[in-house]
RNA sequence: GGCGGCUUGGCCAAGUGGUAAGGCGACGGCCUGCAAAGCCGUUAUUCUCCAGUUCGAAUCUGGAAGCCGCCUCCA
């Protein structure tokens, strides 16, 4: 099988050859740090880690930048409302998205550069394109010349021509053409600056991007990622400035998230209903938060709203209930985990990655982890004194398969017990008493007092918890 | 105005010209004192509509309708 990608700038599926044999160089573009992150943040990263787990699964070297632009007029404006420094709103906020990501269980990429550190990178890169002609200083400011790169629009599929005639656009005299784009823009008054040789300023959106990439990656690269609104202009600007200075091909693959929406709504801080990750993760688990997320092709727009939380919710419940039945069956779940990471696979993994190798069709990918799920839980339920090995065995294989499906989805990073008890700490329910009415239960039906025994049962379901007799006593949880 | 995408069962969702994955829900069964959990089975002759190409189309082509995104900061 061979790993395809669908590949922005060609418009297909293309089978995935790095540049450089076993090695690949992969960039995504990070937040810009002046608010917390929300839900769309966290698909495009979920996403990306995925990626890159995949990745370093095929046992491919790879480099993973992800950026912080942490420079910019958002961030200058929440710094002037705040009364605090650019920096220290970026410092914040940096802050926040590592915790968020963390909590996401989002590998922490190789290098997570940010701008302000990468200033000289930026000043070689625009004193390059000036002294090559592609670009011209204006007042302090530094402008692209886009008419100066004849593949301007090849990754958005757009035609200067065309966007000329019903562009909404600053007109701006002191550019040549209405698209030319700030490369470096000069110091107002109380902005934070850096020297250059056009005066104080900062640089300009696009060109980070193309500094720390070339810097810490090289002047071509294999993966270039980040959200579908960052197409146009964000990376067809960035090809403008790459390839211009270096006169070599920016990026081969170029790869898109879609974006999510909030109850068929699009997520806009104008209807107000901008989902950050904060809130979302005091409702649900982190795992099910990355299930839902990957329970959809990562190009198509995917709804965020209760029913689907809940399915993925209730999905990740199954997956440890299984863990904690074969933990129970088996104990060592720890060794079966280990071995996770040395065991063959079986065919259900095979599946799962031919899903995966499709462009990242985790949702494909899914249905195989769902199968596993089955098959386990029907091989426990199956088993007698006289298959015993042979279920072993078959359980060993399931299991190793749904370690390896977890670690490149990113789930099951909890031991099932303290995944449910987590549960119930949540739900704030008193666990002694809880406990005693179980007790009392077993009590009634121990003396045939069946009556009663239902009575305690729905006094229990009253406080939302559900239980369940099994071989070794009643166990409980909550129901969702 | 320009560019792009989407329309698959009650809901969500895969589907790469060869005869519709998976999840949720619902219904029936096994198990259970009864339940729950788990398992088994049933749940789209059909993929928005119309025409065409083909031995064969959800998948390709043309047309229609509906929905959505980008073109401005945005994951």
């Amino acid at each position: 099988m061979a790993l395809r990608i669908y590949n922005t700038l060609s418009g297909q599926k293309e089978e995935f050859q790095p540049i450089e044999e076993g090695e690949v160089k992969m960039y995504v573009c990070g937040p810009t740090v002046y608010d917390s992150c929300h839900i769309g943040h966290a698909r495009s990263v979920v996403f990306f880690d995925v990626v890159y787990r995949y990745l370093k699964g095929l046992g491919l070297d790879v480099t993973y930048a992800r950026n912080f632009t942490d420079i910019d007029d958002k961030i200058i404006n929440r710094a002037g409302k705040l009364g605090v420094t650019a920096k220290a709103v970026a410092e914040k906020y940096i802050d926040e998205f590592h915790a968020d990501m963390d909590a996401l269980h989002v590998k922490r990429p190789d290098l997570a550069p940010k701008a302000t550190e990468h200033i000289d990178d930026i000043i070689a890169i625009i004193q390059r394109l000036i002294d090559k002609g592609k670009a011209y200083p204006v007042d302090g400011d530094v402008y692209f010349r886009v008419t100066s790169f004849e593949g301007y629009g090849k990754l958005s599929g757009r035609k200067l021509e065309d966007m000329e005639a019903g562009a909404r656009i600053d007109v701006d005299d002191r550019k040549e053409n209405p698209f030319d784009f700030a490369l470096w823009k000069a110091q107002k008054p109380g902005e934070p600056a850096w020297e250059c040789p056009w005066g104080m300023g900062r640089p300009g959106w696009h060109i980070e991007c193309s500094a720390m990439s070339s810097r810490l990656l090289g002047e071509t690269i294999d993966i270039h990622g980040g959200g579908k609104d960052l197409i146009f202009p964000h990376h067809e600007n960035e090809i403008a400035q790459s390839e211009s200075a270096f006169d070599a091909p920016f990026v081969k693959y170029w790869m898109h998230n879609g974006f999510v929406n909030i109850n068929a709504e699009k997520m806009s801080k104008s209807l107000g209903n901008t989902t950050m990750i904060q809130d979302v993760l005091k409702n649900y688990h982190s795992e099910a938060v990355r299930l839902f997320l990957l329970s959809h092709h990562y190009r198509s727009p995917i709804d965020y709203n209760e029913q689907a939380m809940k399915e993925a919710a209730g999905n990740i419940d199954k997956l440890y209930a299984l863990l904690r039945r074969i933990a129970e069956e088996f104990g060592n779940l720890g060794i079966l985990r280990l071995q996770a990471f040395n065991n063959k696979s079986g065919e259900l993994f095979k599946e799962f990655c031919a899903g995966v190798e499709d462009d990242f069709n985790t949702a494909r990918g899914t249905a195989a982890l769902f199968e596993a799920l089955r098959a386990a839980n029907r091989a426990i339920d199956e088993m007698t004194s006289e298959n015993a090995f042979e279920s072993k065995v078959e359980i060993d294989i399931l299991l190793v398969d749904i370690f390896k499906m977890a670690g490149i989805l990113g789930i099951l990073h909890e031991n099932p017990y303290s995944y449910f008890d987590a549960k119930k700490e949540r739900a704030g329910v008193d666990e002694d008493r809880v406990a005693a009415l179980i007790q009392g239960r077993a009590d009634a039906r121990k003396e045939k007092n069946f009556q009663r025994a239902d009575e305690i049962r729905d006094e229990l379901t009253a406080m939302g918890v559900a239980i369940e007799d099994g071989a070794s006593g009643t166990t409980w949880k909550m129901m969702e």
